[in-house]
DNA sequence: TTTATAATTCATTCTACACTGAACTATTTT
DNA sequence: AAAATAGTTCAGTGTAGAATGAATTATAAA
């Protein structure tokens, strides 16, 4: 088949409705059952059965079993960012004013896949740049002698990270700031950590990620950013 | 209206199987006539003409006016890159058997809007950073003065692509490649260059780029690629 | 001026494909 | 074992929205 087709076969394969939303509902990375799917996308579950076949089918999504439930979720990062890439046509209009609050708050702070986006990511990697706790190496991020203290003070075991299959520090392009930020073992753990110190906390429903006070006062502390 | 179905209402703008295939030839930067964009997507004038106001409402491309021609084209570099990105869940397969020959000849040298993408277009990245003719700033590459001469002799004049009003040589991400290649004025004026000394040459309908094999040679005289 | 070409608008038709209900398999629970 | 829950398959239905034809506007060429 010639390119073009392929193209629009994978165009109208995530530009459907329904898929769609279900696309926007794994962008957190997390899994979910064909069920809970299909509530969130207000259609049947046979209809929701059809189209995750569909996706898997084209290697956008995979699902693990586990007894009477199957469990989906995004194939890998790049699907993500994929997405994301097509949301920022509609988060970053120039005209603040028809922004709504909710795109707004995504915009600020949100999870991506299994790392933190939004202007808060990449205030981060400036901090991190500034303070040489880590470098830019071509496409990844590297860590200083002086970072791997920071991070395990932080409670980041950076040597076991590294020991992970999976890429440690990838940059990942944020499509809403049009910057990088962390992703990849270390992007996964700095979001795990701050959820875990209550830093940050997640809101049901969405991506969006709020900062507690207790988390302005220690990014503040830690890594000069100002709330 | 909520961002999930803002962004459910932009990918199945983007996800029509006609609409999809203007945008994806769309995607070299050139401007088309509505008839010329119908034939290439084997519709009627006025379909196309129905789905070419659809895009321009959504700002997805825009339109000049020269006599009874309407010429449309991409808004900006912006939409063409996620018509990149979502092109790159097919152009990208592991599976290398299964790549088309065409897919193949993309993968290594396009046009992105106005400037090269591929293989090609990031080894040359590499080559001049290697050899000192541009440096890396954040998001934009910046020239040396050894590389202002390098250009001078190229036959680029860096000073005066720098008055113009666009960027002078932002990085942009290939989503082939993984990896960054020069956009921006700069990476137009490249691709302006290479065509114009017949290094390199467009094939008709495609947005493959052949290398002559002058081109083979001098590529490999001033940046020491080979093909 | 007339004729030809480019493009659009609108009312109508058409169809791809999403949706549904019913029947089925596979687990877990009681 | 029976009942409940999760999920799928499939044949038939329904509809959003793409395609079309006819009419219209605008510009260029003859």
């Amino acid at each position: 088949m010639e390119v073009e087709n392929q193209f629009s076969k994978i165009a109208s394969l995530i530009g459907d409705k329904t898929r769609s939303i279900m696309l926007w509902s794994l962008l957190d990375g997390k899994a979910y059952t064909a069920t809970e799917l299909a509530v969130s996308a207000n259609i049947t579950r046979q209809s929701a059965s059809n189209h995750l076949s569909k996706l898997m089918e084209a290697k956008l999504i995979l699902v693990e079993k586990q007894g009477r439930h199957r469990y989906f979720r995004l194939a890998n990062e790049k699907v993500a960012q994929v997405i994301e890439s097509m949301a920022s046509l509609i988060l970053d209009e120039k005209i603040e004013i028809k922004k709504s609050a909710e795109a707004k708050k995504l915009a600020f702070a949100r999870t991506c896949y299994d790392h933190l986006a939004g202007k808060l990511s990449v205030e981060i990697v400036t901090s991190l740049m500034e303070q040489k706790i880590i470098t830019l190496n071509d496409n990844s991020f590297e860590i200083t002698d002086y970072g791997k203290d920071w991070f395990v003070e932080l409670g980041i075991n950076v040597e076991s990270l590294k020991n992970e299959k999976r890429s440690f520090a990838h940059k990942c392009l944020d499509w809403t700031e049009r910057r990088h930020h962390i992703a990849g073992a270390l992007g996964a753990a700095i979001l795990k950590n701050f959820l875990e110190k209550d830093w940050i906390r997640r809101k049901q429903n969405t991506r969006e990620v709020i900062v507690t006070s207790l988390g302005e006062s220690m990014l503040s502390e830690k890594l000069k950013i100002m709330i």
